[in-house]
DNA sequence: TTGTATGCGTTATCAT
DNA sequence: ATGATAACGCATACAA
């Protein structure tokens, strides 16, 4: 007995297991239904190979079982590596993921979030720099290190802890004088208290210090011309470095090796996030590790709460240091 | 006057523009309707702020503007490369993607394969291991990097001519011993074919050569073993060696770093896939680099075309050398 | 060329 | 507890 199309649907499972499509739905459904019943549909279902349509049940229902995830580009490895998690935390509450990468384009993600919201998924997590994003109430979007304010929930790691904890082991490591490189956009985004706690720090122990910090955009040239100005006769004045990120972190570690400065005997050097070489063997650097699988955790748990009330406006989590060949520790 | 519900429907729409419902839906779907009639839809659907549910859509019609992809994880620097670039594709053309990680687990991919199929995405992409991947006809299913049969389209960069360039530019930089170390499945997919073109070229020029091939899960000290076992008074036999991928060519260069062997003065290295430090900074290594947008473009183009017949059964496209530090090129 | 009506596969609200 | 039935929002065949 050939079915007549191709997938079949839930009246062909009623059919099949001689009840009414209600109690198929409720089968599906996980909705309490007579024990002799249940096994009949099961049984039809494992027979026909009956999937319910995502697609109806959305637009019957509410619940899609759907949650978009936006980051700027899946290139960078902390990016990739969230997102990765993310995937893997939907995956097992049998969620899906609609991703979109954003390409740090505002206005993208100001289109992508109106699209999720009228598609109804479940929820948006998103890491966002778009300084004005608007969402409509009623739509759960989680935002991953950028505030934008008490109504929608913010996850990060704890950016101030992580400047204090990169201070204190580069001290701890025999620092005298340390520098803070920074390149970011100047919004008060979470990573800005990466600087603030690195500052606390320095103060609390009583170590002289250096900002450094250029907008996104500046050429790179900018951290190489500070470089120089602060080296003479050979020598770096500092013996310390805090990067606001691995990717830095690289990158001034090869300007140093241009200069002659030796790393970490002349100079150590500290980054954030936790970046590993092709996603899991070494760390690219001493490092202050984010808890990316925490972190994406949270996120999938408040997307997937719908409590929009009640939820906390941030929520840090907490991060260790990892040596990485750039530390003498 | 407000609206009854939160989102407007097409409805809605009709309503506002005072025409029917249909002519709402042939503005949406660009069919050509009265340049009046347009105009004033088009003005309602800007009011209202409207967009189409893609569940209703979907239910209707086939046509889902989505896309399943799947690949093993996004933690690999060359997966999450091209996810990143298919994503872009996809978006350029109005397409959404739903992104699944399998994990290297065939099951999965199995369960994924078949969820996609029946949730009628228009097309899906994947990188699977899965030997025996089932997929029933009717579904349009890319694969890349392995051949499943002629009845499913492949994509892949041109492995046995990035296996010949390997060699050759290896040779051309003075090797006169080589060495090809590869890790992988014993299963006939494409990547196998990187050693078959590093065998042709070496037997063309005449260069002599070992070949160093372990199934996956056997653990990283055979290569170390191997090397040992090719390491006398000091010196490695080999002066040039190429490797699967850029991650064993790090490890690679890692072990011959301990072993006190100079790269690339005393042996020059050769990877495979064009993976660069941060996703775009500096190549790992000197490499051959994948043609990641081709592949992606390709993919999508030919997930989208609807044709599953008349599509070739392999798509092979051409790689590039760049050097990257490990070769003296 | 425009409007109308039907059904896509589900879920939820009813009676039963 | 189970079965019939009405939406959900849209696309399309068909009638005007």
């Amino acid at each position: 007995m050939a079915e007549r199309k191709g997938v079949p649907t839930m009246k062909d499972v009623a059919r099949e297991a001689g009840v009414a499509l209600g109690t198929v739905s409720k089968v599906v459904n996980g909705i309490p239904v007579g024990e002799e019943y249940r096994k009949r549909v099961e049984e039809a279902i494992e027979k026909l190979d009956y999937r319910v349509s995502s697609y109806a049940r959305g637009l019957r229902s509410s619940r899609t079982f759907t949650v978009a995830v936006m980051v700027p580009n899946l290139v960078s490895p902390f990016f990739s590596g969230l997102v990765n998690a993310i995937n893997r935390e939907l995956t097992a509450r049998k969620y899906r993921m609609i991703f979109y990468a954003t390409d740090y384009d505002p206005q993208q993600e100001q289109e992508l979030v109106r699209m999720a919201e009228q598609q109804k998924v479940d929820g948006i997590i998103c890491l966002s720099y778009n300084p004005d994003l608007k969402v409509s109430d009623g739509v759960t979007l989680i935002s991953i290190d950028r505030y934008f304010g008490p109504r929608i929930p913010c996850v990060a790691s704890d950016n101030y802890g992580g400047g204090r904890l990169a201070a204190e082991k580069l001290i701890e490591n025999g620092c005298r004088n340390l520098a803070f490189l920074r390149v970011g956009s100047r919004l008060t985004n979470e990573p800005n208290k990466r600087k603030d706690g690195f500052v606390s720090a320095c103060e609390a122990l009583e170590v002289p210090y250096t900002l450094k910090i250029i907008d996104d955009g500046t050429p790179f040239t900018a951290f190489v011309d500070f470089l120089h100005e602060h080296f003479h006769e050979g020598r770096l004045e500092f013996d310390g470095i805090f990067c606001v990120t691995d990717s830095l972190a690289y990158l001034i570690r090869k300007e140093l090796g241009r200069m002659g400065v030796k790393v970490p005997e002349d100079v150590q050097i500290v980054g954030y996030d936790g970046v590993k070489y092709f996603g899991d063997l070494d760390y690219t650097c001493s490092t202050i590790v984010q808890p990316v699988e925490e972190i994406a955790r949270t996120c999938v748990e408040m997307a997937l709460s719908g409590e929009n009330s009640s939820m906390p406006s941030l929520v840090c989590l907490p991060v260790t240091y990892a040596s990485g060949g750039t530390t003498r520790a």
